[in-house]
DNA sequence: CACAACGAAACTGTCGACAGTTTTCTTTCG
DNA sequence: CGAAAGAAAACTGTCGACAGTTTCGTTGTG
């Protein structure tokens, strides 16, 4: 009963995994919630088989988890998971950094200079977000290391996933954020186009340092006994 | 037909990899052969549902590769492969020894010191490897991101290939990057004994530098600078 | 002798099925 | 009313099968 099964040979795994991916980084799958493979082949109109190859896409890209039963839940995240993925992304970018700083050429920057002007007017958090992630990936792919842009690509989808649940716990982006954010990419900017990788790979993990502190209030302030019932979730105060 | 399916639920794709890994780093299958799964079933004794399993476990490890027509190969190395798995290594393993520093024990210190001690009574170039490699994913492992473990395991056994790979060029290990490699190894510890994150990182990469340098006998020329145009698809960044 | 067309063999992607296990719901008993 | 036992439903891991495509060997021709 499959219609278009044509040209693109060993697309439907993938399609169906861009599809959960989707789903669970905004939202749509709670983390969790368990993901039967009957039940979502039955959505898609396919049998188990793609829908299982997906599954290990996703488990891949570190969204989903599979339970020692063989079930497969779409991942929870904690404050350890937050540090654990931002420090990922510095270890990755602020290599990637390095390395787009020694090839780097004047249509990038020129690539890079666009992106921060959409981003001075994107409209909403969530476009905002988008351009910003983009201009990471594009910085990475500058990297010329195709492995690296791969490593980076497991810790991205991650990365957004965690937005949301950061999102979901304080309502919106502060707009402060997003100016700053700017200012941030100005300054990983420099050292890009004046070739210095050294620069660029400190400037850079410091940016990711520094926008993921905007995330989350650093300051131990104690959180508005009001509506926190089921949010607060603290782990070992390593601080 | 199958004995043991037993216990240990989704573990045989599992298997199925790590025999193929093995065949691959250690040279048995070489670079660029084809995987057949109809085959590698027949000789597993199975189906075609775990040998696909295990080649999409193997493909997530960079150690295959699929075709656009969905074949599978030996994934082959060139120069830049090695460069950029050492690139990756880098990034990974400076961030790893930058966390590990921080909650460094003298527990941690012992085991490096004895597996220092095994090193340098390493008999073959093998044995040697295996005990470097070890300890490298010990400090990983002490890094308590289990995230950068993860990656760094996809870098582990292309690297590992990688190895063999250098070891088919030049005949066997030179014995003096043996005690050049446990001298960086003793270089490496202080910084983390001493928990001091930035020079356990700095130290760590240099290490890694090193050693690879030995491997490879030291290219007069940069790079052949293959294919010059890279990255820069797009011009704007925007939709 | 080189080479292009052709046919057969082999392989991939997907499907449906089945046994064994896990989960959930129901029923029974304290 | 609550908890334990038991039955039913659902799910996973694996298998064999089939259609469509790719690859390889063969044959025929310039």
């Amino acid at each position: 009963m499959t219609k278009n099964h044509a040209q693109p040979r060993r697309n439907l795994p993938h399609e169906i995994a861009s599809q959960l991916r989707h789903d669970i980084i905004s939202g749509t799958c709670k983390p969790g919630e368990a993901l039967a493979e009957p039940v979502l082949a039955g959505r898609f109109g396919v049998s188990r088989a793609p829908v299982r190859e997906a599954m290990i896409e996703l488990e891949r890209a570190g969204l989903v988890q599979f339970e020692p039963t063989g079930r497969t839940r779409v991942r929870t995240l904690e404050e350890k998971d937050i540090t654990e993925i931002v420090e990922a992304r510095i270890a990755l970018e602020s290599m990637g950094a390095r390395l787009a700083a020694i090839r780097w050429t004047a249509a990038n920057t020129r690539w890079i200079e666009a992106s921060i002007a959409a981003q001075e007017k994107a409209t909403t958090g969530v476009k905002f977000s988008e351009l910003d992630i983009a201009m990471h990936e594009y910085i990475m792919q500058c990297s010329g290391n195709e492995r690296l842009v791969t490593l980076w690509q497991y810790v991205r989808w991650q990365f957004e996933m965690a937005l949301t649940y950061i999102h979901s716990l304080q309502q919106k982006m502060a707009p402060d954020l997003r100016s700053f954010s700017v200012m941030g990419h100005r300054n990983v900017l420099k050292p890009l186009a004046g070739r210095q990788p050294e620069a660029a790979a400190k400037v850079m993990s410091q940016h990711i340092k520094d926008s993921i502190e905007w995330y989350t209030p650093e300051t131990p302030e104690p959180q508005p006994a009001a509506k926190a019932t089921h949010a607060g979730k603290r782990s070992t105060p390593t601080k």
